[in-house]
Formats: C-alpha cells, structure tokens, sequence
RNA sequence: GCCUGGGUGGUGGAACUGGUAGACACGCAGGACUUAAAAUCCUGUGACUCUAAAAAGUCGUACGGGUUCAAGUCCCGUCCCGGGUACCA
C-alpha cells in the first residue's frame, strides 16, 4: 500500500483487495445495501493503523488519487471527441468527421454504427440545430449516450451486472430485477472487433483466453438480405434479415423478427394486432420466468403480413417468436427449418413448412431434426443447384450484391460496453449539460472530484447517488452527469501511469512511455478474459490510433494463475410467488424467504417433488405474503416452484450447519425468513469447491497462518501447493512440511544467529571455514535450478529444490558463509522476511533487496561418470558406472563385456544396442 | 451443444526437448528421546507374486489401439472431471 502511495497510483481496483473500503465507507455512514461487513472495516483500520499510514480517511475514499483520476477523465473525453473511421481502420479526431459534414454533408460516409442516418446536404447542417447535430454525432462517438437495456432493480435503486442477477431477482435481498431501457454511456468498443480479433495472432497469451475473447467478439461472415413487403408498401416496410446461410435461400419458408423489432408495430395489419400486441407483452416478462421454470418453450405469433421472396417471388409469412434477439443482426431472420436447429423446431411447434435444398447424408430423416452442417451439394435452389454449400454462398453473396438485394457483410456478437454505474465511488463522468446537451468539461477543469452527499442511496425519484449532491454545478450553472465511471475504466490504462506518475501535464510522457513501451509480463486471473483484458486492449488501440502511446497491445505475456478454491455453503430458496390482484390484472412477483433442504432441492430439480411439500411451500407463501400485505384481496397465487442456490458466508456455518439467528441478522430479506429443517431440527447447508471470491462469501482470512507460521510460511505453502497455472482448493494439510524447512533453514545459519560464537570476517568463527566442492556443487545446482524454475514460472519445484538443498547441507553439517550467503540471495524472492533477516544476521547493513544475484558457475557441476541404466528392450535391469567421456562405441563394448549383460542375454545374441550418452543404455534381444 | 484445460501412489504434486515413473512434501506405520504428551530425529511406504529373510519377478501414469530400440510424454478413438460460454441466425 506504502508503495502503490509512493507512485502517487491508486486506483480502485488496488482498494480492492483490502475488502471494498469505498463500499464500507458507505456502510460506515450510510445505510448503502453494500457487500461488506462491519468486521472487514474494523479489519482494514487496524491493517492501516499497523503499518503507520494515516489519511483522510474520507477524501481517499471520495478519490483514491485526483491526478489519477483526472487522466482517465482526460481520456474519456478523448473518447467522446473521437469516432471510428471505417475507411483507414482506427479513430480519428471528431473535428476531421464535423468537417466533412459541412463540405458534403453526406452522414453515411463510414457510419460506425447500425442506425441508418439519413442524408441531407452541407446546407441542412449549418441549418440544423445545437440539439440536432449533437444527436447525429452522438451516433459515431466512442464515447456516447445511447438507449441501453439493463437489469434495473427499483429496490436497490441500481443497475446490476448480469451475475448480480439470480433467475429474475437480485442475489442480494431477492428484490425483483426488470429489464429496462435506459439511456446510458457506452463506448464504441465494437468499432474495434475486428482488430481485437486479428490482435490476438500476435501475443503471447494463453489459447483458452484468445479463444473466449474470439468467442466473445464472435466474428461471423454472411450478409443482409432485404425482403420486400407484399403489395407495395413503403421501403420503410422492408424487412432485412443477417444470415450466416444465404445457400438456403430457397429454402426459407418464413420470417422471424424479434417482439422488439421496430417493424412489428409498422407492419401488423389492424386483423391481427391483438394478438401480436398481446405475444408482444408477453415476451416482455417471459424470458425471467421462463428461466425460473426453466422449461423451454417455443412460443410466437404470426404478424398476418406477408413479404417476397427476392428471388422466387414467393409470398413469405412472417412471424414473431422470441428465440429471435433484438439486439443481433437486424433483429430479424429468414427462417430454413430443414437447416437450422432453432427454426425446425419452431416450425414443427406451428406446423411451417420445411423445404429441403441441401442434400442429406444416408438415413437423414428430415422431420425429426435439420440438417445444419455446412457441407453438401445444394438442391431445389435455381441457379445455385449442384454448388458445395460454400461456393454457394460465395455465389449467392455476389447475386445478391447485384441485384441489390442486399450485401455481404461481418456481424459481430460483441456489444458496446456501458459505462455509466449509478453509485458513488467511480470517477465521475466529466460531462455537463447545457440546455439538455452533453458536453465535455475543459480539460484545465479537470479533476472533477466526487461531491459530499449525506447519503449513499439513491434518491426517492430513483436518481443516481450524486443527484443528492448540493450545489454540485460545473461553473456554477450547468448540471453535471450523475452516473459515475465503473472499476474497469481506470484499470484500462493503469499500467501507463505506473510509467509516470507523477506527470502533470499527460498521462505519461513521451519518454516515459517509449522507454516502458508494453507490459513484458502480466499476471492476472482468467476471469478477466471477457472484461479488464478486452478493455485495456481496447483503450490501448485508440490511445495508439490518437497517437499518444505507440503500441497496438498493452501486455505482450499474460499468465492466469490458478484461483485457490475455497468451499463455499449454500441455501436453498424458493423461487418467487406470483399473485394477480383483484382490480388489475398486473402480476406481481414476491420472494417469499421460503428455504427448503438439499434433499428437497433436489427433487424440486428433478420435477419430483412430493405434493404434500409443494402445497404446503404454496400455503406458506400465501401466508408470508399476506402477512407482508395485511388486508389486501388478491385473485390468484401462484407460487413457481424452483430454487435458487444462494451463497451464504461461511462464518455463518458450522459443519454445514447453519446458525439461523446469525442468518436472519446478515440477510437481507424483507420478511421473516422460513427454513424447512432437516429432521434432526437443525438446517443443513449444501456446500460445493469453487473459486475463493467475496462474492460467494467463502473465503479464508490468510491471518491465522501468518499469525502462527509467518508471512513466508504462507507464501512458500502456496506456491508449493502445485503449478502457478492451476487451480487448487484451499487446505492446510501440508503446510508443517514447509514450516519445517524454513526451521531447517534458520539452523544452518547457527554461527551466525547464535550470540555465543558469532562469526565474521575478521574474527573467523566456524562459520567462515572454505567450503568444500561438495557444498559448492549442492549451492549451485540449486542456483542452476531455480534459475531455471524462474524461467518457466515453476515456482513449486523450486520450492522443493530449496528444500533438497537445505536437506543436503544439513547432512553435511554446513554453515559456511561462503555458502550460505549466495543461497540467501537466491531464497530471498520466495521468503523475503526471513532472508532478510539472516542477511542481517551475516552483518548486512545494506537490505537484501540490493545484493546480486550469484553467479552460477557450470564448473561445480561438472560430472566425470555417469550410472547409467541398462535396460533390455526397454526394461531396465541394472545399473552401470561408465565415464562420460567414452565414446558410444566404447560403452557398448564395455557392456557386452560385462557379467550382468551375460546373465540377462541368456546365451541370445544383442540384434541392436543403443547408446545415448549421459542417459541410457538399451539393448534390444 | 460448442470452446478450453486436465486425468500419475492414501493426498498435493515431480519427471524440461520421448530415455531410471512417483522427486519434494503431507499422511500412515515402526523406532529413538520422554513418567507421558507435544516437539524433534531415524527407518519404511505404488500394487501384486514369491521368500523365513535377502534377492528376484510381474503389473502399473483414465480406457482401447498405434508409432518407436524406448511412450506419463507423440498419433487415432473412447470415457470422466474442472473452467468458460450459449437461442448470435
């Protein structure tokens, strides 16, 4: 922490691993809903206090470091005043775009994003207003205020990540989460897919990672069709599809749009606009639910409209159904039910048609499942008739393009990333509003530090906590943005302050950031896959295309240590209680606090659970519920019998027993929870190995091994526990083996540590005596190795190489300086503490920090004979002494020679022998 | 389903480019010291067969094949486990 403080680099996420103090600082004052506990603040003080750091307690908390904060505003600002130019591939400042739009007006020059903005000249421009070219470039910023979809939950007053969210209600306190429609910051990051893909080629990253990032940009080829709608109405009508498959072209047999799509409300004749509003309605809430009772059903609803092949002029119907995603594509796809998997079984579900154009392999039976391999002869299809499927689509593509039907085009499933977080902590966006427009602040303004409020809620109108914020107005007038910066914005570029940090005047300065350049070696978790590490690629990319840093990927290493596994407990609750009212048809979902056993669990996840147990969750629910509501009358319950597996922190359990009364006082249910007890009386919690992480509420403090093995102790344990890479559950079970080596270690040191015969130099003690070639070669055979180790990032084997060696010296009674000293050095990375402290005890003034490393001298290891195993046909039988400088013809006379050989020959005669110096001998019979 | 990493003694794991499988530890068993316990130290410890013992032999790195003088390691197929992801058209 000290340190981190001596760079003048404080970012969030560095809080973090001291247990969210912004969050407990809220707790502290507040009454924010936060993830932490008194204890961890009470904790954290005495960390603090310990060490000897004092602050203001309250502005580090406001903001961690202005100057660092101020940086990361800086680029957002950038960000906002940039847009993507398709044409040379990187962005480009936003006035270069302004520009063109007053010489020609024309909008559609490389729009970067999929809404169509329609055209109007140079002199619509200058004619437009403040409000309307403000809207149209917000359509090509990085940085932009858009409509979001995000997991809202009016309880919490917040926004949720989609973890946050468990089967429709909250994690925390099983509040009810709608998804809702917001304008929100976002970042243009899909405007660099391509090159986030491509990037991958070119670092050194783990294949598990590159691959989930390609899977998460999931690039896909094919192209947009357009489908004319029948009897002439407007373009505006035409329906646009993306498909990876135009080789099926004729084989559609109907369209598919998504119940959000636009179109829906446009081209629903009036016959049947009841039903599709009512399916529309439907699908809203259906996706929460649908997970809950987690049956898959295929629900949609035909439009009544129709539009026209483009090719065989045929009357396509097109349908709603929300297997569909608004958010991919166009929102809209042409239907192959002989083709793909998810529109067979719609079709089968409505009774569509299925029209076979690619040809089947032997024995396909067509009505039980689509045909979706991308290999075969296509059939049925004009003028794409006995093509394999991908010239087909090559050919399609290109006749489709000529016709003006449509074009090939990329899709990505990558989405922009929202930015804005309705909390306090965070940077706050840099961004006034002038007469409903957002603007950015002036640079010389920046930092805006975080305002006092009183409370860390939101406000009763649902606004975000720093609308509480008195007087909090840029240049006295103008509202600032409310939302505030989420933790991966400063963690996107952080390893560009560390080059500089106390810069003033940029971020990092041009010398700075030319001697650094990239990161050689990042060490960070895979859970970052899809989040940090897109990120900092993607700030990093547009930091270069501005021409600020000059390299195209910020870590050219990465390594994934493996998590430690904590095991976690679990609850079981029962999912929400549905209940219509009397006056209004308007479902309403509750929790009902109900938690029920494994056993039970268990057979409410199979579907077998026991009528007289459901009826009596079901009684039970009612009863909280009206408990809940005292007087009102309702029309019908409902309760969706399903279980949400809920982590409970494990301080709350003992041997899988949960303490109730403690529970009730740490959770967060509105009502009185219920438990149905095991038979014993007591409530048995599930329990399961999985990451170590707060948020499951399983971890172990590290405390209590350093309070009584020491700091080195828990740091050798851990990385001999096995390879840096791999994920190990947490146990103690091996740790006296370590704690013994370290006690090993401090022996050998005896001359030195012991007051009564202390060596040194000038008064030579037994500690000073030459040492022996023996000692030498154990010293720098374990230089050699751990040197090695280093390399390879095998931190467990040199562990147990420090032992061997400790082993070795202890036999031959050795505690020379001449040895001891080199291997105190080479100790030191693994167990500073304690090497520290006995190169003191040598008579080191200087720390240990600052010795160079010894040098590793070939000579000691030098070898003269090897005992080599001779094996027969590959089993070795006996061991042979031969020196290393016979020839392979000498050592296989040698061989012959011997009496053993004879023996295992048996009278047969060697047909071959093989001779590999320094290792083995093989004679094959 | 797809992607990805793995499967070695009772346990964590070692064996780098194919070359003595099980290093180093934990645990367990026996012993020394001790009135006793803890701590410490010593010895043994993959399974099986044979033997009074020593010695010797057979099997053995998830399973089934293959390449090779030689396979935990390379190739093909199967099974299982962990992690990620999922109506992405």
């Amino acid at each position: 922490y000290k340190r981190l403080k001596g760079f003048n680099v404080l970012h969030p996420m560095g809080y973090d691993s001291f247990g969210l103090p912004a969050e407990q600082y809220a707790i502290q004052t507040g009454q924010h809903p936060a993830i932490t506990t008194e204890k961890n603040i009470a904790r954290y003080r005495e960390q603090m206090d310990k060490i000897g750091f004092s602050f203001d307690w309250e502005r580090e908390v406001r903001t961690s470091d202005p100057s660092y904060y101020k940086w990361t505003q800086w680029i957002f600002i950038q960000l906002f005043n940039s847009w993507y130019n398709n044409k040379c591939d990187k962005a480009e400042k936003m006035e270069t775009l302004i520009a063109e739009f007053e010489k020609n007006g024309n909008a559609n020059v490389n729009a970067v994003c999929d809404e169509e903005v329609k055209n109007f000249s140079a002199a619509d421009w200058k004619n437009f207003s403040e409000k309307e070219r403000s809207d149209m470039l917000m359509h090509y910023r990085l940085a932009y205020l858009g409509e979001a979809i995000v997991n809202w939950c009016p309880q919490l007053g917040t926004v949720l990540a989609n973890e946050e969210v468990k089967d429709g209600v909250s994690e925390r306190g099983g509040y009810p989460v709608e998804r809702r429609s917001m304008p929100q910051w976002s970042l243009r990051i899909t405007a660099y897919a391509e090159r986030l893909l491509t990037g991958l080629e070119d670092i050194d990253w783990s294949e598990a990672i590159k691959e989930q990032q390609r899977n998460w940009i999931g690039r896909s080829y094919g192209c947009s069709i357009r489908f004319k709608s029948l009897g002439g109405k407007s373009p505006e009508h035409d329906i646009e599809v993306f498909t990876t498959r135009p080789d099926t072209l004729f084989g559609v047999s109907y369209l598919t749009l998504a119940p959000e799509h636009p179109l829906v409300e446009k081209i629903t004749p009036p016959t049947h606009r009841d039903e599709v509003n009512a399916y529309v309605a439907y699908a809203k809430n259906r996706s929460e639910r649908e997970r809950m009772a987690d049956v898959k059903k295929v629900t949609g609803v035909f439009t009544g409209h129709f539009v026209i092949h483009p090719f065989t002029k045929e009357k396509i119907q097109v349908w709603i159904g929300d297997y569909v995603l608004a958010g991919y594509g166009t929102g809209a796809v042409m239907a192959v039910p002989a083709h793909d998997e998810r529109d067979h079984t719609f079709a089968r579900h409505f009774g569509l048609p299925l029209k076979q154009v690619i040809e089947l392999p032997e024995g396909w039976n067509l009505e039980k499942a689509s045909y979706d391999e991308k290999k075969g002869k296509v059939i049925n299809s004009d003028f794409l008739d006995g093509l394999e499927v991908e010239k087909a689509i090559e050919i399609c593509i290109s006749k489709i393009e000529e016709n003006n039907f449509g074009k090939g085009k990329v899709n990505y499933r990558l989405r922009d990333a929202i930015f804005g977080r309705q909390r306090y902590w965070g940077e706050p966006i840099p961004v006034y509003y002038e007469n409903g427009i957002p603007k950015t602040m002036e640079e010389k303004d920046l930092p805006l530090e975080l305002p006092k409020i009183d409370k860390f809620l939101p406000t009763e109108t649902g606004e975000p906590p720093l609308a509480r914020a008195q007087d909090w107005k840029y240049k006295g007038k103008y509202e600032y943005e409310k939302t505030t910066m989420p933790g991966w914005a400063g963690s996107s570029w952080y390893y560009l302050r560390y080059m500089d940090p106390h810069n003033d005047t940029a971020f990092a300065g041009k010398e700075a950031l030319e001697y650094w350049k990239d990161v050689d070696l990042y060490i960070g978790g895979a859970e970052h896959a899809t989040g940090h590490l897109l990120y900092v690629r993607f700030w990093t990319k547009f930091l270069k295309d501005l021409g600020y840093i000059s390299i195209e990927e910020p870590a050219r290493k990465l390594i994934n240590q493996g998590m430690i596994q904590g095991r976690s407990n679990f609850v079981y609750r029962v999912a929400p209680l549905f209940v219509w009212g009397a006056n209004s048809p308007e479902e309403k979902a509750v929790l009902p606090a109900i938690f029920v056993t494994k056993s039970i669990r268990d057979q409410i996840a199979h579907g077998a659970l026991d009528e007289k147990i459901s009826n009596e969750i079901h009684s039970t629910g009612i009863s909280l519920f009206k408990k809940l509501n005292p007087g009102k009358e309702f029309l019908k319950f409902e309760t969706i019998i399903h279980c949400n597996d809920l982590h409970v922190d494990v301080s709350l359990v003992n041997n899988d027993i949960l303490d109730i009364d403690k529970y009730k006082k740490w959770s967060q249910d509105i009502v009185e929870p219920t438990f149905y007890n095991e038979p014993s009386g007591e409530y048995i919690c599930g329990w399961e190995v999985e990451k170590m992480s707060k948020s499951k509420f399983n971890v172990v403090s590290p405390d209590d091994i350093c309070n009584e093995y020491g700091a080195d102790c828990l740091r050798l344990y851990e990385m001999f526990l096995g390879p840096l890479e791999q994920s190990k559950p947490w146990n103690t079970n091996g740790i006296t083996g370590v704690y013994n080596f370290l006690k090993k270690l401090w022996k050998l040191y005896e001359p030195f540590t012991s007051p009564l015969e202390r060596s040194s130099p000038a008064n030579a003690g037994p500690g000073e005596a030459a040492p022996s070639k023996q000692e030498l070669k154990i010293l720098h055979k374990t230089i050699k190795k751990v040197q090695d180790d280093i390399d390879r990032f095998s931190f467990n084997t040199s562990v147990s190489n420090f032992m061997i060696c400790v082993n070795e010296l202890t036999d031959l009674k050795c505690n020379k300086r001449a040895i001891l000293e080199p291997l105190t050095i080479v100790i030191a990375p693994y167990a500073p503490h304690i090497a520290e402290e006995l190169w003191e005890k040598l008579g080191h003034k200087e720390s240990i920090t600052y010795a160079q490393w010894p040098a590793l001298k070939e000579e000691y290891l030098v070898e003269s004979a090897f005992n080599y195993p001779v094996s027969f046909n590959g089993k070795t039988r006996f061991f042979h002494e031969f020196d290393l400088s016979l020839s392979k013809e000498d050592i296989e006379k040698e061989v012959l020679a011997l009496e053993d050989t004879r023996k295992y020959l048996e009278g047969k005669s060697p047909k071959k022998i093989i001779v590999v110096p320094g290792r083995i001998v093989n004679i094959v019979v």
